[in-house]
DNA sequence: AGCTATGATTCCAC
DNA sequence: GTGGAATCATAGCT
């Protein structure tokens, strides 16, 4: 659609109405010239050279007339322009053009007058509507924010989904810029036509009958058909809405997986929240973060609140379902989040070492240090059997009866199947470090725990404690303390 | 191509 | 509004 292509619409449609004119010109001439009187109830001035009471003399002269302006065509250049400018300055001109303006108006009335005032366009008034509830017509309102809040909401929540919020505010300004961009083109096209095509109808009112009126009609033919262009300009634009939104959630419903980094850290909030995977949305808001800080530097993407809450929920429903299946997973996971606490605690205390050099600590060292020279390997086994507890912690079928019950650090109990001596006493120095260490928070800042609950009898999780928050433990004496107690 | 894993969506109950 | 359960749709592997 371009402005070349709307100005010779108009110009059709001006043509075309000039052609209208002509043809009453020439009916009005036939009239005249086959001796009938002018209608109009406007009585002629009396032509020149009579008193007036000669008719037959009037009409040949108003034949002589308008026979000159009909075969004015045919003369010579210089000799019409005489011709012309004689007709022009002949004092019957304004008489005549009036009458003739009459009965043109007359006759234009009777062909035009049910195209008059016609009633909005329904169309059109959808696509203005459309325009504005997407935030491309009307007053800037953060680039149609509404319209993809709407999106969002209508694909199921997810509305903080900004990158994609983002994107599709940006292309929604982008078409916004165009279509008012266009809209502008337009208007300013049609004003210097319909300004041109007013000038060349006052100039021409000269030489034919124009009446103002019709020049106005003219304008409003303009007008529309300009009008007509626009609303071609608001459907396509109606439509590349359309497609950016149905993109936009075509775009939202793909599945990409999430990073390996992004999977871990999930992953060890939910298993060393086994007892009770819920996280808060403090909790869940740290952990997007913290899968997006991690997988932004490698991907380049981002996780959102409603994804960590959808992963939990995924995670849990499929642990639920299929706790065998995770066992490894979780024992695996387990192990790493005690292997990551008693190198926090032995840092600690070698900070603490550093700090009171009286102090000593040998120990724990020999202890750690014992600890230390079993391979990852060998010290995942023997957190894994320590841990079977922590996946183990809920009343798995057949597993139930075969757990021992050993106290945690701070007096709750584990449930851990294979809990031997050796065990115990790395339980015993990693208790004695935490007493000087005042506690471990896991990574997430939290003090890890693989609690003691479990699914209930009912497949779901007891809700007893609700260590939910990532930032702020709040333990009671009944709960447990960190995993670095394992 | 078929299978499994997994993120997202939908429906329902509370 | 949140979570469970079922389901869809796709990624990724064999």
């Amino acid at each position: 659609m371009s402005f070349s292509i709307c100005v010779a619409q108009c110009t059709d449609s001006l043509a075309a109405t000039m052609d209208d004119q002509a043809r009453i010109m020439q009916s009005i001439g036939g009239v005249s010239l086959a001796g009938h009187s002018v209608q109009g109830g406007m009585a002629l001035p009396p032509p020149h050279g009579h008193d007036g009471t000669d008719g037959d003399g009037r009409k040949q002269d108003i034949g002589d007339i308008l026979h000159q302006i009909m075969t004015i065509t045919d003369q010579s250049l210089d000799e019409a322009q005489a011709k012309k400018h004689g007709l022009n300055c002949h004092r019957m001109k304004p008489a005549l053009f009036s009458v003739l303006c009459e009965i043109k108006e007359k006759t234009g009335l009777s062909i035009r007058g049910a195209q008059e005032e016609d009633p909005p366009d329904p169309q059109l008034m959808r696509l203005d509507n459309m325009l504005l509830a997407e935030g491309v017509a009307g007053p800037e309102k953060g680039g149609g924010s509404a319209a993809a809040a709407a999106a969002a909401a209508a694909s199921g929540g997810a509305a903080d989904n900004s990158i994609e919020h983002s994107d599709y505010r940006a292309k929604l300004t982008q078409i916004r810029q165009i279509y008012h961009t266009e809209l502008e083109k337009y208007e300013q096209a049609c004003n210097e036509f319909t300004t041109h095509v007013m000038n060349l109808l006052r100039e021409q009112s000269r030489t034919r009958p124009i009446s103002p009126k019709e020049i106005e009609r003219m304008v409003g033919i303009i007008h529309r058909k300009f009008s007509s262009i626009q609303m071609q300009l608001k459907q396509s634009t109606c439509e590349a809405v359309m497609i950016l939104r149905s993109r936009f959630l075509d775009a939202r419903r793909k599945r990409r997986n999430f990073s390996k980094q992004a999977t871990e850290i999930l992953n060890e909030y939910f298993y060393s929240h086994l007892s009770n995977p819920y996280p808060s949305e403090e909790a869940k808001e740290e952990l997007a973060k913290k899968c997006s800080i991690t997988v932004s530097q490698g991907v380049g993407s981002t996780i959102t609140v409603s994804q960590v809450s959808n992963w939990f929920g995924n995670k849990r429903i499929r642990y639920k379902k299929n706790i065998g299946k995770f066992q490894e997973e979780a024992n695996l996971y387990a192990a790493k989040t005690a292997v990551n606490a008693a190198h926090a605690a032995a840092a600690a205390v070698q900070n603490s070492q550093a700090n009171s050099p009286t102090t000593p600590n040998s120990g724990f060292q020999m202890k750690d240090e014992e600890f230390q020279l079993d391979s990852a390997e060998s010290k995942n086994t023997l957190l894994t059997n320590m841990f079977t507890g922590s996946s183990g912690s809920f009343n798995l079928p057949n597993s139930g009866d075969m757990f021992l019950r050993m106290q945690s650090l701070n007096g709750d109990s584990y449930q851990g199947a294979q809990v031997g001596a050796n065990v115990q006493s790395q339980v015993d120095t990693l208790r004695h470090v935490i007493s000087q260490t005042a506690g471990y928070n896991d990574p997430l800042g939290r003090n890890t725990m693989y609690g003691p609950h479990g699914l209930s009898a009912n497949g779901g999780w007891q809700h007893a404690t609700t260590p939910s928050s990532v930032t702020s433990p709040t333990e009671g004496p009944g709960s447990v303390h960190s995993d670095t107690s394992n």
